[in-house]
DNA sequence: AATATCCTCAACCGCACTCGC
DNA sequence: CGCGAGTGCGGTTGAGGATAT
């Protein structure tokens, strides 16, 4: 199909239409219709010419190989950079790209990115340069934020502007550095352990209801509540894509979700990639690309877990296994964003001499993470949910405290009521979707951290899996009956 | 040298949109 | 308003060349 010189085949014949590669004698009678009559009207190119195509078939050759002006050749590095600026503003918005380039089509930048994508995910690479990522962060947040506001108005709630993820992470500040510890000033409460200037935020976006722990040093507990099934703001059960891949995770790849670092925060391009137009198209091309060649190290890190716009993301990988669930076309911006799986292993942590962050237990009160961590080797190894409220923090010792220059608390509790009374009025008995069951538990020596869709495979047989073994509540999720949560 | 696998890219397909009737 | 033709767009396919085994 590379030279369409000589005679053609006829073996592509149908419906008395010529199909398959086009020779130097068709391209002939098109360019002469074309000089005579000019472009458009193609149907009738057929009728007026003679020519045994179809007027798609004629318009794409003329537009792809015979049009005057038409650039050939490879892309020349000024041009590679326009592509990819403009892919990272546009998406696969192809022809709009085209129109920027002179002298390239659509299908010429279409193939060039396509393969451009896949050589940099083997490789392990970003695809978006980051300074690339960085213009482009605030454009696409910029999105979000007005998709957010857009349901905000349909729901007719009002929410606080300041917990808006969006216009900070558009800002100029707040870029590159501290994306995690910055989120805590969204809806979040920092609570200080005197003396040991250690804290347990607790943060969830207005749109997702995830929530996300971490301390203050930047190690977050790899927490995430998940939606409620009946939730207004969950997608539908159509919108919903889970798939399971089986892979071995490769080190550089999986470094932009469970990055150790927050300046690798923002080279989530390869996770960005395809979440243009699908998040999960960057995960088959680990299915894909890391099968018998590589034999990567195993990860060490717990379950990541990360919202999706308006919906549920979850990442975990799993010895070889990599459950996700997100949203279709979902722009995974925030996804990458919000990615806080920078966590190291509980051990290395606690090799590199550091501080665990306190969890609120319901019943025992506030306990470090490594006497949970004891406690859990009692009941379950792995499973540990924490478990906070706002509610919670007036009965928490005295130690523990507000920071100054929070938001208004009263503004956030009546964020807190609104949830409340939202999530109380779920119905109960509803079958939680496949995604809520399908995901696997990761088993891991990490933080005393779960995930409960993922703590739901281990401990709650899905068949009977419903909202009512669900104990919702603000702040928290648990399953009921279930030993080993905090 | 033979074979398998990968890669590239031209072309196709389905869908959505516009426009005229 | 509905219909059909024409057109444009983005995703996918598969032939054939390149490379690896």
């Amino acid at each position: 199909m590379k030279s369409n010189s000589g005679v053609g085949s006829d073996r592509m014949i149908s419906h008395g239409l010529k199909k398959g590669p086009w020779t130097a004698a068709e391209d002939a009678i098109l360019m002469e219709y074309v000089k005579k009559h000019g472009e458009g009207n193609w149907n009738a190119v057929q009728k007026n010419s003679g020519l045994m195509r179809c007027g798609k078939s004629c318009r794409l050759r003329w537009a792809n190989h015979l049009r005057p002006n038409l650039k050939k050749g490879s892309f020349s590095p000024e041009e590679e950079r326009i592509i990819i600026e403009l892919h990272a503003k546009l998406g696969n918005k192809w022809a709009r790209m085209a129109a920027q380039l002179p002298g390239r089509t659509d299908n010429e930048i279409k193939n060039y990115w396509n393969t451009r994508m896949k050589r940099r995910q083997r490789a392990g690479l970003p695809i978006y340069p980051q300074e690339v990522g960085d213009d482009v962060a605030g454009i696409l947040l910029q999105q979000q934020q007005e998709q957010e506001q857009q349901i905000q108005q349909y729901q007719g709630r009002k929410r606080p502007n300041s917990s808006s993820l969006s216009s900070f992470l558009s800002s100029s500040q707040g870029r590159k550095h501290d994306y995690i510890s910055s989120f805590s000033f969204l809806d979040s409460m920092n609570l200080s352990s005197a003396g040991q200037n250690q804290a347990i935020s607790s943060c969830y976006s207005n749109l997702s209801h995830q929530f996300k722990l971490y301390n203050n040093t930047g190690n977050n507990i790899d927490f995430a509540l998940p939606l409620s099934p009946n939730s207004p703001f969950l997608p539908s059960s159509s919108d919903l894509y889970n798939e399971n891949i089986t892979a071995q995770l490769s080190a550089p790849s999986f470094q932009f979700i469970d990055s150790g670092s927050l300046d690798n925060t923002l080279s989530f391009s390869s996770l960005l990639m395809g979440a243009q137009t699908e998040p999960i198209d960057f995960v088959p091309g680990l299915k894909a690309d890391l099968g018998s060649s590589q034999t990567p190290p195993r990860p060490t890190t717990p379950a990541s877990s990360y919202t999706s716009s308006g919906g549920v993301c979850l990442v975990a990988p799993s010895g070889n296994t990599i459950n996700y669930c997100g949203l279709k076309g979902s722009s995974g911006l925030l996804d990458a964003l919000l990615v806080e799986s920078r966590s190291l292993s509980r051990n290395e942590r606690q090799k590199n001499g550091e501080e665990f962050p306190q969890v609120i237990d319901k019943e025992k009160g506030v306990m470090d993470a490594a006497n949970v961590e004891n406690e859990e080797e009692e009941v379950d190894a792995n499973e540990c949910v924490v478990e906070t409220h706002r509610d919670d923090f007036s009965s928490c010792p005295s130690s523990i405290g507000l920071k100054s220059g929070d938001e208004s608390i009263e503004e956030m509790n009546a964020m807190d009521d609104d949830l409340h009374s939202l999530l109380n009025n779920f119905p109960s008995s509803t079958p939680l979707p496949e995604w809520y069951t399908k995901s696997t538990r990761i088993s891991n020596n990490g933080s005393p951290s779960g995930n409960m869709a993922l703590d739901a495979q281990q401990n709650v047989s899905p068949a009977v899996a419903t909202t009512a073994d669900l104990d919702w509540s603000l702040g928290s999720c648990s399953w009921k009956n279930m030993p080993g949560i905090c």
